[in-house]
DNA sequence: CGCGGCATGTTTTTT
DNA sequence: ACATGCCGCG
């Protein structure tokens, strides 16, 4: 059943060696085949966008499995997305001829899941062990805040879940921490933590940052361990090299501790995800750590045209902290980047959809077109402004499907199926639909189970119910039932047949459709669709179509790993989920200061520069063309703000691009007047006369509200009466 | 215990 | 503007 084509090495090696040799010689530069060619020690690819890393990467593998004769079970890829790896998988085995079963390629946490389902129980894991995602984490940690009598506000969970995730990135443990800090609230902070982990561990639960620390524990403190994986894998390849942070790396090292194949490819200015932890140096000190490092530089562009390539080369050399790259193209010059300034969001939106409709009526494929932009929340109305065109179109990311409350509701079934001491999902699943489990009986039973030290579901079977109200006990008794005939039911069925009897037998479809509203109606489809998506998993993977295999997959999933655009669909998506994509035109939207880049980023020189590198992603996903477009007003949080032009796009030398070139409009916007008082909310009354940078001088008439949530009502003399956020207005106070 | 209403944060990006 | 999450009442 699995793979031998592979295998037949000496066929390949006295038949085919000739054509296929040509087929490296002749899709490969001369650069790309010395990379490919490189395959013993470090190799280190570090070069510009659209260069053609991913080629490399995915015709070494290939040149690895055909012309070394190496077994698909001794490679291990490693991707940033899940969709990246099945295509590259797709790729290769294209490139082969055959299927690579045993070929490990997927993303860091995939792989270390795999390793984790295997090894796990060196450093204390399951083999059912859960994964939590941000929500369950959540709920943990506010636990855990309440059981320490904190007051929630102070040790927001999310906060404390941001700072532990950090440190983790960091490799730093709670004992390490705790000695650093004299501070109280820093030391109240690593309790939380380490009774968070307590929690974690528990619930035999892992949070996405532990996925990786507990593989680089359980390869570094276990010499068998490492021995066998190390020699495992005699050769590891890993793409976007400039976004692994530093528990990657050490990954990566440990993994390499034997055989020391270990190509990364990457590019320094395409580093976009610092805020999770990703370190660039992990890329640009490679030599240093991997002695012996061969470095190779690709310089030749095979996706965009020359002005397309000079406007974002040029506006990424902005940036200091960078290695300089040569980036050239054989191809033409192509057109100009075009500027389009709008009056608003719902203008910007028009245009965008107008502009597609004529690409699309003159011919252009709707998937050959992106529309790019720097935040989900910007997906609406460009979303309706194409429907409104008639164009079809996939929106990637935002809420996942696996994030929807009804998806989760009944996953947190099954996961109590597969691992009994999730109790996270057991909290979540045993009064949804309601049967009389309420927060008294909860609180009552986690009191047990905390005086046994048990799990709320053990201790649901095991204790000694009769003190708790009949209701409630019957809604316990027949929630144990449901979990108890789906656990029967897994011992042999898979994915799908689990997910239909969990749908049947919990009441949740029954208790949807007794609803009937719109609202439940389109949960329904939701769950039919998840029943789909557990089948299909069953059929796709024979040799584990199990329902623990299918809920690890779907923990992993990102918004772009379900990304499957038709012939007709044009893509909208962020610029992150963009990363490593390549449209013929693409439609960069929200090109305002404070938007992109982000106000957030703006204080800080380094956060700019990752910004700047977005932006530069962003130009390079296209092929021929590129839009930029801005509005000078835009909704948010309901309240009207105004914005003047992305720096960005005045970074842009002025020769590449057409539109709306001109000059930054009137100085005095950005020269504020010494005289002028920054405005706060305290010195602001209704008669106060106000500057603001778009509609100049106004007076104000109603302040609602209080610090920088004020809202104001200003009326301007040639724009009328607008209401404005104090936060976002950027106004001063002229006179009191 | 369950529902409905209000308050709150959200819009930085995601494995 | 909108969704989620919390609280208090029936
Ligand atoms: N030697 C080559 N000859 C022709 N086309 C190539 C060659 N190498 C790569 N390409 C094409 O160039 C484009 C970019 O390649 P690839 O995605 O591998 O680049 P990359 O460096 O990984 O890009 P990015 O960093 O922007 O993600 C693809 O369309 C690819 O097919």
């Amino acid at each position: 059943m699995p793979n031998t084509q592979y295998l037949n090495t000496h066929n390949l090696q006295n038949m085919t060696i000739p054509i296929k040799k040509s087929k490296f010689t002749q899709e490969l530069n001369e650069a790309q085949l010395e990379g490919v060619l490189a395959t013993e020690g470090p190799v280190l690819v570090l070069a510009g966008a659209g260069s053609g890393k991913t080629r490399l990467l995915t015709y070494k593998i290939a040149y690895l499995v055909l012309e070394l004769g190496i077994e698909p079970r001794s490679i291990l890829g490693v991707t940033f997305t899940n969709k990246a790896a099945g295509e590259m998988r797709e790729r290769v085995e294209q490139l082969c001829g055959g299927s690579l079963g045993g070929m490990w390629l997927g993303t860091f946490h995939a792989m270390c899941g795999k390793l984790l389902r295997i090894d796990g129980s060196a450093v204390g894991l399951g083999e059912n062990y859960s994964i939590y995602d941000e929500l369950d984490q959540r709920r943990l940690m506010k636990d855990i805040v309440h059981d320490f009598g904190l007051d929630p506000k102070e040790f927001d969970a999310r906060r404390v879940l941001g700072t532990i995730s950090s440190c983790k990135n960091r490799m730093i443990c709670p004992e390490e921490y705790l000695p650093l800090t004299e501070d109280p609230k820093e030391r109240t902070l690593v309790k939380l933590w380490t009774a968070y982990q307590d929690a974690l561990k528990a619930c035999d639960a892992v949070d996405f940052d532990d996925m990786l620390i507990f593989a680089v524990r359980l390869l570094q403190e276990n010499d068998e361990l490492r021995q066998k994986w190390a020699r495992k894998f005699k050769y590891i390849l890993v793409d976007e090299f400039q976004d692994t942070n530093l528990v990657q790396y050490e990954l990566v090292k440990a993994l390499a501790s034997f055989h020391g194949n270990i190509t990364v490819v990457g590019d320094d200015d395409q580093s976009i995800y610092s805020w999770r932890g990703a370190e660039v140096r992990n890329i640009l000190d490679f030599p240093e750590d991997f002695e012996g490092t061969t470095t190779i530089r690709l310089e030749q562009n095979y996706r965009s045209t020359g002005n397309i390539l000079e406007a974002a080369s040029a506006v990424v050399a902005n940036n200091a902290e960078r290695h300089a790259k040569t980036l050239w193209t054989k191809g033409q010059k192509g057109e100009l980047l075009r500027v389009f300034k709008l009056p608003d969001e719902y203008a910007e939106a028009k245009l965008v959809a107008r502009m597609i409709r004529e690409q699309i009526d003159g011919g252009v494929s709707g998937s050959d077109i992106a529309i790019l932009y720097r935040v989900n929340a910007h997906s609406r109305l460009l979303e309706e402004a194409l429907t409104r065109q008639k164009i079809s179109h996939v929106i990637v990311g935002g809420i996942r499907f696996f994030d929807r409350a009804e998806i989760k509701d009944t996953l947190a079934y099954l996961r109590v199926v597969v691992n009994p001491d999730d109790d996270v999902a057991f909290g979540r699943s045993v009064n949804m639909p309601r049967r009389g489990v309420g927060l008294q009986s909860m609180n009552r039973l986690r009191e047990m189970a905390k005086a046994e030290g048990k799990s709320l579901y053990r201790m649901l079977i095991e204790g000694d119910m009769s003190g708790f109200p009949p209701r409630s006990r019957e809604g316990f008794a027949e929630y144990i039932e449901i979990i108890e005939e789906l656990r029967a039911t897994a011992r042999s069925a898979d994915a799908g047949e689990i997910v239909g009897q969990t749908l049947r037998d919990s009441g949740y479809l029954k208790m949807l459709e007794d609803d009937g509203s719109f609202e439940a109606k389109s949960r329904v489809e939701n769950l039919s669709e998840l029943l789909n998506s557990g089948i299909e998993f069953a059929n796709t993977h024979p040799e584990d179509p199990s329902i623990r295999a299918y809920i690890t997959e779907v923990s992993l999933l990102a918004g772009i790993d379900s990304y499957s655009p038709d012939e007709e669909s044009v893509s909208l998506m962020t610029i992150h989920s963009a990363k490593g994509l390549e449209f013929g035109t693409v439609y960069v939207c929200g090109l305002e200061e404070g938007l992109f880049p982000i106000a957030r980023a703006m204080e800080s020189p380094g956060e700019l520069e990752e910004e700047r590198r977005l932006f530069y992603v962003a130009v390079t996903r296209a092929k021929e063309r590129v839009a930029l477009l801005w509005a000078m007003s835009r909704h948010r949080f309901g309240m009207e703000q105004y914005s003047s032009r992305s720096r960005f796009i005045d970074e842009i030398p002025k020769v590449l691009i057409e539109g709306d070139t001109d000059a930054k409009p009137e100085p005095s916007l950005f020269e504020r007047k010494p005289s002028a008082k920054k405005a706060v909310s305290g010195a602001i009354n209704p008669g106060t006369i106000v500057e603001h940078p778009f509609f100049g001088r106004g007076e104000v008439r109603g302040v609602q509200g209080w610090g920088e949530n004020a809202i104001l009502t200003v009326a301007f003399p040639k724009y009328g009466t607008k209401k404005l956020l104090l936060k976002y207005a950027d106004l001063s106070v002229v006179r009191g």
